[in-house]
DNA sequence: AATGAATGAGGATTCATTCAT
DNA sequence: TATGAATGAATCCTCATTCAT
């Protein structure tokens, strides 16, 4: 995964791999199939704790605090497997046509669902969708940004809250949609 | 741009490119000195509209009204070039070694550095880029969001534009950064 | 061909072919598609022989003395692309999921048609289909037996004539078939 | 064999026949040296009826009513080890470096023998070759032909007994080999 | 008797790039 | 301005075989 998340998928060989592991090409066709197979292996592992995540929050009372709990622990989740969620986001053209991207789109849509109301409006179901893309975008493009990582990851995660606090806000308070939270 | 686009960079290959123009591969090379160049010869075209918007915006004053207006000319930029921004995006890995990630990256700072005072705090300065993600997020990710195209880039330019004006608050009203805009 | 029929066509790599012609693998691939791309091309060129044959028989009277001509053009025909017809007869089971495959039964089918009348009883149709196997087999087989080699294909040629000339007796005199041209 | 006459030699790998018998690689290599030593294993077996009729007519008077009952013989013998036949028949480019070439060709040879005298004239012996050839091709290409099978086994193994029965008056006729039997 | 793990050698194929014409 | 031909280097992948356990 690590090779995958600096170099990209297509630009990092099998050769690369095994030398990394010091171990044979064929030794590594031994494991897995192809070399899609070992992305897919990997990703299993990666990806379980969002699994966990969406599990543990369908059986909540959909308020708020869950909605902001869920954005917490995906947080925490995000960072915990920091190189993947960073190679997926950087290889989407590759990954598109890999089995791991359907599932990859699969996870994204469940969490974003336990971010709002299913009739929620238009501009709730952005507003959701984008506290998660900041979750994503802010773990790896931030660090363009000065600062102590710490700080930034924080300051991520009040954006990412108050995003989800907005788009409960309008969910219950406007389900007709114009959205303008911020004049309530 | 089109096979960039579809296929990801790797993926697309001289001969496909060629093949699509209707000219030989060797051709390609009498106008272009190698497959970045290509590339970048393309992006130079494409990517001007934002460096007309960073010019036309470093020459107004910097107050919310024009963040407002920048945030809907970048959005225009986008769309008026969606192959190439989709392309960026869903290339970051590849793009990363190449020419154009530099200049990309530059151009995304300098936008970001419009939407904000120099010493913002750094939830605003999160929120500004975050702001620039969803946009660019928005743009493509929607996709699989049901509903009316335009009224989703509507959507999503809404949730951009709350994002800057709650960014120029915390700015304006409290620089030293607790960044809480929600519970002023 | 000379490679391919010598060893066989799995056994013959792209590597051998590169280096008996003293160009690279990739010079191959810059005038052939692939592997199977190479044997069809020659062997395009070898079969045209026996598509003039049957095209010229197709004109015949369907007489006994056409019969006889097309076995012995056939033969001439065999032996002027004896590498070719050697390859197909030994590597039958690689030949089957080949192009080339299906396009070779179809010329023993069409010559094989030649031989005999449409209604022929099994047995003359056996024995004319035999004929063109004795044609075959005799080509590469029969150089175990001791012997001038002028004086086997000669050999070889008479019974595949005796052949047809029995065949088309069995069809003329005894059309429904019990076929004992023999005890005539 | 079901595997090898399905797909040849080289494109059936120790994989696809480990997997097949429910056992793994390194059981096979426990059983059997190499490759080659299963194919060899199998046709020990498979050949046998072959040997055991070469046995049984070496004891006979070498009269035409014994030649007509060898061909007879062998016609079951192949079509007892179908098989394995038509493997040899269709792999002859990887069968001749393997150990079951030579063998394989010395029982042909000696079939062979059985059917015409030690100095029998070109012709005729070519004439009795082609009587096992008919058998071999009848066998698996005479599927082609329309009809019903018994009765094309039926026309093969006539054509075949026509063979031998010509070649043996050839033999005693006209030793000196104008071969044209059926002026006789 | 059996196997999980490993490997060296080799397979076909594709690629970005070059260059003489 | 253009191209046909070529190439070195690399790709993913498969194979028959080995061996410690």
């Amino acid at each position: 995964m690590e090779l995958f998340a600096e170099q990209g998928y297509e630009k990092t060989s099998l050769r690369e791999i095994a030398e990394r592991l010091d171990v044979t090409k064929a030794a590594l066709y031994y494991h897995f199939k192809t070399k899609e197979d070992i992305l897919i292996s990997i990703s299993d592992d990666l990806i379980q704790p969002v699994d966990e995540l969406i599990t543990w929050a369908e059986a909540q009372p959909r308020t708020l605090a869950t909605k902001q709990e869920v954005v917490r622990r995906y947080s925490d989740a995000l960072w915990g497997a920091r190189d993947f969620f960073r190679f997926v986001q950087e290889n989407q053209a590759s990954v598109r046509d890999l089995a791991i991207g359907e599932s990859f789109k699969g996870r994204m849509t469940a969490v974003n669902a336990l971010l709002h109301e299913p009739g929620a409006s238009m501009t709730s179901q952005v507003r959701s969708l984008t506290a998660l893309f900041a979750l994503h975008a802010g773990m790896f493009t931030v660090r363009d940004l000065e600062g102590d990582p710490e700080e930034k990851r924080a300051a991520v995660l009040e954006v990412a809250l108050d995003l989800v606090t907005q788009a409960d806000a309008g969910d219950t308070a406007d389900p007709a949609g114009t959205g303008d939270v911020l004049t309530d």
